[in-house]
DNA sequence: GCCGATCCATACCCGTCGGGTATCGCTGCC
DNA sequence: GGCAGCGATACCCGACGGGTATGGATCGGC
């Protein structure tokens, strides 16, 4: 399966076997084995152009899946064994400070806590999650993609525009998007793919908060983020709320199979904090929870597997 | 990994083998082999007994979802070497008549549909797609579970108590959830867990709908269920509103990793469709929904263990 | 239009792994 | 203490995974 998602991701035996640090002969072998005993052609192959059929390009998406579950598997099975019991959380470094911290202490008063590890990721924190370097990660919807894991949404919030200071626009006290969209001397920045490449576009590049919280100083660029992100910021920088900018929900995310009781501890006690805290602003009232609590616990454990 | 998973589950290696097809000394080496290559002890056992360490509980769930996706990964690149393109949409028997009926119609109305195949589950669709039999499902939370699938929301509904017409709270208007809860007469039916067992109770066991409402019939239980599965009523069954029982939100759900435009296209269909019921049948606004309909599926997931 | 480069497939050889049977060693239980 | 049950070990065999050498097809360049 290794091999051929290498060959389908290459188109090309030679270099596939090269990465995966075998021959090519054996390569070959390997895959027409497997086509054989799928009873499945999966690459057309001319003697100068290999390509994927159909059945190949769904067994490279699950493939990927696979390989990304196994080395997941591994990496989990081998700290339960070796280190003490931790969780690891991940998140994008510079998002969600507060939240974070209140759910860091409050999860530490718990009982039965255990040690909670950071990994503050530059950007995809949710990629740490399906190869499991993290046991958990907070997201930001509509930026990060859930897809595979179980979440609870913690809050939801507004976005605002970072501007340099001086800039016309700062001084306003709200903007729309279209209002920021139309600075041709603020290009967006460009953020790097997934596969570390970057989108074309006038805007400089940048893999992280700090570089463009300069390059915004700067006069170079401008950014459209997060309320709460705002929390830290630099001399020369102004926040300005976007009102039609889509809002942005913060999630608390796990990977679907996790049975760890230290995980679902901190969970409950994340949605507990946001509920609480949407207490503190809103008309929701307890004993609401207290009646749907029960009968959704139980029709819940109707349908646990 | 098949092995292990096999010896985890049975913590027995001469019946693991035996459900195997093997002998039990191969799988004695491969799962020593194993340990081995992980370096990760995942087995205490003694002559007499075997029990599962801490990194060989995680392995277990993780691998459970390994196999099952490996299963999926083979079934679905099958079908797509193999038969015409079709999808294949899985949902309880009995649920969702209309919304299933409209959806149908409205995609077989687009361009470039595909064939759609059902695949009427007596329980447990999400477990179709888990495994590859199908590629979309309607699911209705809190009931089923969506781990580790891609959802769309495609309405909400109240439930109702399906109730023998002669009872005397068939003649009612509406109920609650303790005036149901609270009839030893009509205790509730058990449903089978998915390992086949029942759990323990006074009420009758059933494994699909005809069964339950020939029961019901009969005086000898009763059932809360959404609305719309009371469509085709048998004689001498009464439908009950239940004004606090946890609303059920069917979801049109499917496996993370598809990329196949069929199923992109059915799926913005479903949505459509949905968006457009809401703006027929009154003032329920898509953020109010977006707000309202993660706390159930919050309590739902949390439940479900 | 032919030659050479490129690239996948085949041929052949070797070591390890997965499968089997026979048997040992340990542990409860009667 | 004997016996039954169960996992581990010993030993053997065929298949698979790895390597090198080479063939056959196709595309590009002169």
């Amino acid at each position: 399966m290794r091999y051929f998602v290498a060959v389908a991701e290459e188109l090309h035996f030679g270099r596939a076997a090269q990465r995966l640090g075998i021959a090519q002969p054996p390569l070959s072998r390997a895959i027409t084995r497997f086509e054989r005993r799928l009873g499945v052609a999966l690459l057309e192959r001319t003697s100068r152009r290999v390509s994927l059929t159909e059945a190949g390009s769904v067994l490279l998406a699950e493939g990927r899946a696979i390989l990304g579950a196994m080395a997941a598997a591994e990496r989990r099975t081998r700290r339960a064994a070796t280190s003490r019991p931790s969780l690891v959380l991940a998140t994008k470094a510079g998002a969600c400070g507060d939240l974070l911290a209140e759910l860091l202490d409050a999860y530490a008063a718990e009982p039965g806590a255990v040690a909670v590890d950071l990994l503050l990721c530059e950007s995809q924190p949710q990629r740490e999650l399906h190869d499991g370097q993290a046991d958990v990660a907070l997201l930001h919807q509509p930026f990060d993609s859930t897809a595979g894991l179980d979440t609870e949404i913690l809050n939801t919030e507004g976005q605002i525009a970072i501007l340099p200071s001086a800039h016309p626009l700062a001084s306003r006290s709200r903007v729309r998007m279209a209002d920021v969209d139309a600075l041709p001397d603020l290009p967006p920045a460009r953020w790097p793919h997934p596969d570390g490449g970057y989108p074309d576009g006038p805007g400089p590049e940048v893999h992280n908060q700090t570089q463009l919280f300069q390059l915004i100083a700067l006069g170079r660029t401008t950014v459209v983020m997060p309320e709460s992100s705002s929390a830290n910021l630099i001399d020369g920088l102004t926040a300005v709320p976007v009102l039609d900018a889509p809002a942005v929900t913060t999630v608390i995310a796990w990977p679907p199979h996790s049975r760890s009781r230290a995980l679902a501890d901190l969970v409950r006690t994340a949605t507990a904090l946001a509920e609480s805290s949407v207490d503190d602003s809103g008309p929701l009232r307890t004993d609401e929870r207290g009646d749907g609590q029960p009968a959704l616990a139980k029709v819940g454990s109707v349908s646990a597997e």
